[in-house]
DNA sequence: TTTATATACGATTAAAATTGTCGTATATAG
DNA sequence: CTATATACGACAATTTTAATCGTATATAAA
């Protein structure tokens, strides 16, 4: 439990790899798949994706990839996450109201405080920290 | 993505309920069960794994069931999910040394700063804060 | 002493989420 | 033209999590 998936872990590689390659260079998903042992069509899906969320910019055709577009300093780990992934929560009630035990739990507040602690951490954090 | 499971929901509500009723009193896997929707075989195996660990005392026979056993001030979030649940960290890497991509993988540092943060935050909070 | 009820615990199954593959379409540099 | 790269939906495999089942043991109460 509480594990990042293998999609977020490949897209920080990705996102590194770019923001360490020489400046405005392009990497291809090829390229980058088999630097570091990712099954390319999956970071290809993954890359398509953060193109879509305008964090990198895709370039179609031979000699094509993708570099940054974003501003990586301003984006926070738990934007990035929630991009990905969605709602950040430990649990779905975080967000979610329609558990039927919602009248009857007991650690719905105390949850919620520690949520609000994990967010906040993710929060602080920039996705350039991971990157740079 | 970084979820606690039900196993470690199931757990708290339990924890919680036992502290919350009158004191030295015993509280059935089944009442526990029925109060909150929970599977009742499913509650009580978890209730028996955390008798194992110290955390709570059985009573075996009719009238019997489970009462709190250790002093919960003195038990962190952290050590209670590892309890439960094995090592706490993002990525198994944290504490696995056998990922293959080890040696080429750029986030690894990165990714460690991040895990001890959020061990950190899980270390500052006992399992009291939670369950009073 | 018998019976009902509770814990104990391994084996197995079911469900859900994650991870990975495949096929086809489109853009474009050479 | 052709080769190579992105685009994207459908599908399949794998892994993890959640739940069930069966049987054994302890014990309070009738």
């Amino acid at each position: 439990m509480l594990k990042i998936t293998r999609k977020v872990e490949y897209a920080l590689i990705a996102l590194r790899h770019m923001q360490q390659s020489p400046n405005s260079s392009i990497s291809s998903a090829k390229e980058i798949a088999s630097k570091y042992g990712i099954p390319q069509h999956l970071l290809a899906k993954i890359l398509q994706e953060m193109a879509r969320d305008g964090l990198i910019q895709a370039v179609k055709g031979p000699t094509g990839g993708y570099k940054i577009k974003a501003d990586l300093k301003k984006i926070s780990l738990k934007d990035f996450f929630e991009k990905l992934e969605g709602p950040l929560g430990l649990m779905d009630c975080y967000f979610n109201t329609d558990c039927l035990q919602m009248k009857s739990c007991n650690i719905l507040s105390p949850i919620q405080k520690i949520n609000q602690n994990m967010r906040d951490m993710f929060s602080k954090t920039t996705l350039m920290e991971i990157t740079q």
